[in-house]
DNA sequence: AGCTGTGGCAGGGAGG
DNA sequence: CCTCCCTGCCAC
């Protein structure tokens, strides 16, 4: 059987399994030697936190009492698969509810545990759940969207504050209603039993929200419980569960408590527009408004409010303030529209609900398909393996400087091109599942898209589009996969052979576009950029050429052209700018635009690169002189020179490893600790530095954004025209060091000459492929650099 | 109670 | 000055 089709008929479907009430189960691994003797090793087994679930059940269970750390008290084990086997049935049939939970392996015990959602992770749930065969428009969801009173005085509105309470409860929902709950003619009490009837009454299958589990949610609890009214929107009558989860993002993580709604499911575009930034990068502010500006969402006449104003309108304008809310729920319908398609169409793939699947991330995805094969299959799984890969991508640059023209060529799909091909899968795996999974997943994909050309209107486009990119999610995280330490199938050698691979690849292509008088300038990991020979003119010609150059692959790799350029201009390794024929520039790289450089400085290098790919140096000259004169007039404002940086971590943690040594202050948290913010991990702070030298350490000398005034300027100048300076330099390698001098000095703007300055194209010496330590390489100062003509 | 990876650049603190 | 180490941010 298909594994990804699984419980898509109703005779293999499983409703929902979970604890009821109170009572929680909970899966276990356990020991091969303790059951039966195989080549792997654990079973699966059940833990229960009241060992009566079982006994109400009449599971004959063998019980024993952990005691220590384990806050488990009870453990139960079975003596067949057989008899785990009917334990699971009689608790289908006895418990509708749902799970959740996690892996986690205790040191001192034979037991792997896994903390999930007992058996969200082995069988599917109902059909209604996982919504088996059905669009995304068939779903009734509802947004919501709280407005609050803050007292006066106070920076953040607070649930637990005399004072403070909810002034507005603005909904809508997919069916085109809305409607907002008014605080002026009801009381607070009143207002949240409306809210209470009003979603029993529509019956959401979602409940969506901007930052809903951060704050719309517990907010609403708090106000509940506070009034003792029982927030019993659960389509079983009963109220929300809470817990602390968090989300990680690429390399940061954020802090959120996680809500259940026992027959529903919640959707925080919070979330999913964080998780869309780390693919696309392009996101200044994770804010609704600044999202649906950013998606082409706002409206022309929306109506803005500045959260610390919302007091004030409730006051003076409370009507402004209600078209201010609904704004706000309808933004955050179209966001979830467009953002939680893919997680929708992903959960008829995978053992977890809609809720649960767009909170996970995709380590987990992969795993629930493997563990939900072997349990079928009642085979053991293994423990994952300790270590970590060894290698990754290659990058490099051959060129610096303006080049052109640009033709862009990526590899496509290369790791699960190179996981098919040389049939590379975790080596602890005996039942093929994890390439049976990759491969069927990639000829979904293939055939989604071929019916996306078929596709006639544009709300079928944008379906099928979602199907196909949620499996491309699955398809791009299986490498990643065998690289996860926590992974139970893990292979930390299978996941060297993939990159090693790969960088085989990229070296075979860079010299075939060489030996064919191409002129490649950067590479990274299954792209290359690179100047076409002479002889190729037209699009046609590019297209000829790369379809040569491909020639040079092994079977199952395919190189397409993933974009073509006026120019590029090469800096360093993963940062470049590109000028399209749209003459649109794309900016790369955290040393040219990173959202900690202060805008000022963003500005600087944006309008600096254009200059440089418009061979402008009067332009840049002058930049330069207006840039330097205004910071030392005082003539930028905060929102200009603000530093805006992430707080990975918690004020303790933060603390702790200050004092131990591990790290050193930074001002992002000095300041925030100053301010006597309180922030969870993955929040972000906006600050600038004070003092009257340059020389100045940073943590002693910083302010919060909100502390500066224009009356009182108290920025440091001489640290900003620093700054400057250091931006300035990433100009340094595209000219002669006596033009650069000229260029970026406060000589008068008439007595300054462009003529005779050029724009340098620099060879850059490629980096060794074997590094070896060698006496003579250690002694050599620089990479060797040809100086050549410039275009 | 949850978490996919490596490679690369920049900036700051601390100590030589 | 310089180097080391760390964190943050980004490319893929």
């Amino acid at each position: 059987m298909n594994p990804l089709l699984y419980g898509s008929n109703n005779e293999e479907r499983i409703v929902a399994v979970s604890q009821y009430g109170d009572r929680t189960m909970r899966v276990f691994f356990r020991e091969e030697d303790t059951i039966r003797s195989t080549d792997h090793n654990f079973f699966p087994f059940f833990l229960v936190s009241d060992s009566s679930v079982l006994r109400d059940f009449g599971v004959k269970t063998w019980v024993k009492e952990l005691d220590g750390e384990n806050y488990f008290r009870y453990l139960c084990a079975f003596s067949s698969w057989n008899e785990m086997w009917d334990a699971i049935r009689l608790m289908i049939e006895r418990t509708p509810q749902e799970n959740s939970g996690k892996i986690e392996t205790y040191a001192d015990l034979p037991f792997l545990q896994l903390r999930t959602d007992a058996v969200s992770q082995f069988l599917l749930q109902s059909g209604r759940t996982l919504f088996k065969g059905m669009e995304f428009s068939e779903l009734h969801r509802l947004q919501l969207d709280i407005e609050t009173y803050t007292s006066p005085g106070s920076r953040f509105s607070n649930a637990n504050r005399p004072g403070d309470r909810i002034i507005i409860i603005a909904l809508s929902d997919n069916r085109g209603w809305s409607y907002c709950i008014d605080g002026k003619s009801k009381r607070e009490d009143e207002m949240l039993r409306e809210l209470v009837r009003i979603i029993c009454e529509k019956d959401p299958d979602i409940i969506e929200g901007h930052n809903i589990y951060n704050f719309d949610l517990p907010y609403l609890l708090t106000r509940c419980e506070m009034f003792g009214i029982d927030f019993a929107v659960g389509r079983d009558g009963t109220s929300p569960r809470v817990f602390d989860s968090r989300m990680s993002f690429a390399e940061r993580y954020v802090k959120y408590s996680a809500h259940e709604i026992p027959g529903r499911h919640i959707i925080d575009t919070w979330l999913l527009v964080q998780s869309y930034d780390t693919q696309k990068r392009s996101l200044e502010s994770y804010g609704l408004k600044y999202a649906a500006k950013y998606f082409g969402f706002a409206k022309e006449d929306r109506i803005y409010i500045q959260p610390e104003r919302i007091s004030w309108y409730w006051d003076h304008e409370p009507d402004l303030l209600l078209r201010y809310a609904l704004d706000d729920v309808e933004e955050t319908r179209l966001l979830s529209e467009h953002l939680s398609q893919s997680s929708f169409y992903l959960t008829q793939m995978l053992p977890y609900n809609y809720g649960a699947v767009a909170r996970m991330g995709s380590a987990a995805k992969i795993e629930s398909l493997l563990m939900r094969e072997y349990v079928r299959q009642r085979h053991s799984v293994p423990k994952p393996e300790r270590g970590a890969q060894t290698s990754g991508g290659y990058a490099d640059i051959f060129y610096t400087g303006v080049l052109q023209p640009i033709v862009d060529v990526d590899v496509e799909s290369l790791y699960p091109s190179i996981m098919l091909e040389e049939k590379i899968a975790p080596s602890r795996e005996p039942l093929g599942v994890f390439s049976a999974t990759l491969g069927e997943l990639t000829r979904m994909r293939l055939a989604a898209k071929r019916s996306m050309k078929a596709a006639t209107s544009e709300g079928e486009r944008s379906q099928i589009d979602a199907l196909q990119s949620s499996f491309k999610i699955l398809i791009n995280s299986y490498y990643g996969y065998l690289g996860y330490n926590r992974a139970l199938f893990n292979d930390m050698a299978a996941a060297d052979r993939v990159t090693r691979t790969g960088q085989q690849i990229l070296r075979q292509l860079i010299t075939a576009i060489g030996e064919s008088a191409g002129t490649v300038v950067e590479v990274d990991t299954d792209g290359i950029y690179f100047v076409p020979p002479p002889s190729v003119q037209s699009e046609e010609d590019e297209e000829r050429f790369v379809e040569r150059i491909a020639k040079i692959l092994p079977k199952g790799i395919t190189l397409a052209i993933a974009g073509r350029f006026q120019k590029m201009l090469s800096y360093k390794t993963k940062n470049y700018a590109l000028l399209g024929y749209d003459n649109r520039i794309r900016i790369k790289g955290s040393s040219l635009t990173s959202r900690s450089i202060e805008k000022f400085g963003r500005n600087f290098l944006l309008q600096g690169i254009e200059c440089l790919l418009n061979n402008n140096i009067d332009g840049l000259h002058s930049l330069y002189v207006n840039l330097h004169r205004d910071i030392s007039d005082h003539a930028l404002t905060a929102a200009d020179f603000a530093r805006t940086e992430t707080l990975k971590e918690s004020i303790e943690s933060y603390l702790t490893s200050v004092k131990s040594g591990e790290r050193n202050r930074t001002a992002s948290y000095e300041v925030a600790i100053a301010a006597e913010l309180e922030w969870k991990p993955g929040d972000r702070v906006s600050y600038y530095f004070t003092g009257s030298d340059a020389g100045i350490k940073a943590f002693e000398n910083c302010k919060l954004i909100d502390a500066w005034t224009a009356d009182s300027p108290d920025e440091n100048v001489h640290y900003y025209l620093r700054r400057l300076d250091e931006f300035t330099r990433k100009f340094e390698p595209f000219f002669q060091p006596s033009d650069f001098r000229k260029i970026f000095s406060l000589e008068d703007l008439f007595g300054f000459s462009a003529e005779g300055i050029h724009v340098l194209r620099q060879h850059v010496a490629q980096k060794e492929l074997n590094e070896e330590e060698d006496e003579a390489d250690l002694s050599r100062p620089d990479p060797k650099i040809w100086l050549e003509e410039n275009l």
